[in-house]
DNA sequence: TTAAATTAATTAAACGATTAAATGCTTTTT
DNA sequence: AAAAAGCATTTAATCGTTTAATTAATTTAA
């Protein structure tokens, strides 16, 4: 910048009132300057700024893991609205551990981002804490949760009801009949979990449909869990007419145990799967799932984290998007397949 | 850093020399301060460390589009390595765009990352332009370049032998008695699409089959216009007995189409990818693809770029993975099903 | 005509670390 | 005992911007 300046006859200010144009400079002087500029293809260093002005026009982001199918589209729709906001991204994967998760938290502060996106790995009962930490003391971090409320008073969220929408995936499996539930849950110390069990436990008793504990496997979010506990069930001769799984990859692996067991899905086994993930649609049958909308979340996500970062009293809200049950033929024989090749 | 040293009852120099470890610090006064910092909760601040000495500790990584399943894994790659090398990963998606994959880049060296690892969607004519450029003048920063070949002289590149795989899946097809083999691929002006072209070109001249014009068509790297190509060929009676696609969301493009059609894959025409992402295990039947290894091209991206940024006057290199064919359903049928649920 | 107000550019002080050079003690060497 | 060397810490300059305060020139008002 002095070189510019040096080069332009002028004083380092007014070469920084012309980038930044945040004070008038006549039109030749502007010119010339612009003119060394070009010349001397400069670059504004962007820590040296962020370094005085205390802004870094960054976005910090926090996701579980990017290699699983769900987390891309989300990023895609945070990416793409902080972009045509004039924000970079600096995104991060915890790979699913908390402590992982603090460390990068406290990396993005040290690097000053503006605001933060996280959807945390923290367990439920401790989320009120780790989200007064995430804040800080005083005016504090903006932050915006994703896919689970942390603390309504400073945090805002984007989510979907996962109670209900889980709910409605019990409650269509006994619509068609199926009362012998098989439910592959993730461990309730999860939020995500916690309120996909709840919704299947309502849509039991909604139904008058007696719980049996015998028919409640916890395994994880991945495929291997849900595989190796379906085939647990079916040896010990455990009775169900359907497979709730708690996502679309626990219920691929639900689906690949029961093929193997011979065992027809859907007219032997019903099964339902959560995120409608695109592989979801790859499998045969295809599995009927609850659509969340993961760029619109992930869109939301960074328009919520703008309102607050640019009010600076806006007080934090939560934001639910809907997200219904698609009936495929891992629950409805009679339905034909399709891909949607346009999403993909 | 100055409350801490006035708190501790000592320099700020001290406290830097503390916390970075480079100059020694006698047990005692390092115990004082080391109390101060967790007694204030003072965190470094990293952009007035990266102002003053140069160096971020962060590298830059520009991929096209994370949605697209083949990059998630080549990032985790990456992040895998960096982070036990202690650097942060500031990662961007250039949705396939040149121009935002420029603007990207530009932001990367403004914001000083020691290091940059691209997937460029540069057209191969204008790769060593864009090479030099990306580069800069003087010493320059450090580059790989992922997935292709831009000037060996000043970017290393961690790839596959595309033109080699491709040719293996074409003997193999040829191997299998096909000979009228339909080639999906995408613009040759990119080199990912032109080696996978030129593979193919060898493969048919190894195995003495003439080449027809009329069997080759130009999509892109998505599925939709496989489908719509393979449609096409059909409708026009164009006779052929397998289908060679530049990657596997091509080829699951092209399945569809062909399961449409009543076409039977593979008695009637066996259907090839390249890539091996998951999806590809998923359909049914399960594609012949080309392993690449993903998450080993990333982590050797950034082990090259760490040797590249630690060794001034290192010279680049190209690092070559092989890349075997995996037979699958879709073109042997007496293969049985399997989807290696451990990977996801 | 002179003072006041406006305008356009400059000066210089931050921002919060790092680091080479300087300082004031000890300890060692001669 | 004096000089040299070693040690632990401090001083102060610096990184490249932004920006409040200032200056100098011009215009307007009284």
């Amino acid at each position: 910048m002095k070189d510019v300046a040096v080069d332009a006859g002028v004083s380092v200010a007014t070469v920084s009132n012309v980038i930044t144009g945040k004070q008038y400079v006549s039109p030749d002087v502007k010119d010339k300057v612009e003119a060394s500029i070009s010349k001397l293809g400069y670059q504004v260093n962007l820590i040296a700024r962020g370094l005085k002005s205390k802004r870094t026009d960054t976005v910090g982001v926090v996701l579980p893991d990017i290699t699983k199918m769900f987390f891309p589209n989300v990023l895609k729709g945070i990416t793409d609205a902080a972009h045509s906001a004039q924000y970079k991204v600096n995104f991060l994967s915890s790979d699913f551990d908390f402590d992982t998760e603090r460390q990068f938290v406290d990396y993005l502060k040290a690097s000053y981002v503006d605001g933060i996106i996280i959807d945390t790995v923290c367990p439920k009962d401790k989320l009120e804490d780790w989200a007064k930490e995430l804040v800080g003391e005083g005016t504090g971090i903006s932050v915006v949760s994703l896919e689970q409320i942390m603390d309504t008073d400073i945090i805002s969220s984007v989510l979907i009801d996962y109670e209900k929408s889980s709910m409605n995936i019990t409650r269509h499996l006994l619509s068609l009949g199926r009362s012998r539930i098989l439910y592959l849950g993730a461990s309730n110390e999860f939020s995500h979990a916690y309120n996909r069990y709840k919704g299947y436990m309502s849509g039991l008793e909604e139904g008058n449909v007696p719980y049996d504990e015998n028919l409640v496997f916890c395994v994880d979010f991945a495929s291997m869990g849900a595989y190796d506990a379906v085939k647990d069930a079916v040896k010990r001769k455990i009775r169900f007419d359907a497979v709730q799984a708690v996502n679309d990859q626990t219920a691929i692996g639900a689906l690949k145990a029961l093929m193997e067991q011979g065992i027809r899905v859907p007219e032997d086994v019903a099964v339902t799967g959560f995120d409608n993930i695109f592989p979801s649609t790859l499998v045969t049958p295809q599995i009927t799932t609850v659509d969340v909308p993961k760029y619109r979340l992930g869109k939301m996500a960074f328009t919520e984290l703008k309102r607050l970062m640019d009010d600076e009293g806006s007080t934090p809200c939560s934001i639910y998007f809907d997200a219904p049950v698609i009936e495929r033929q891992s629950t409805r024989k009679e339905l034909k397949a399709d891909w949607d090749l346009s999403l993909w």
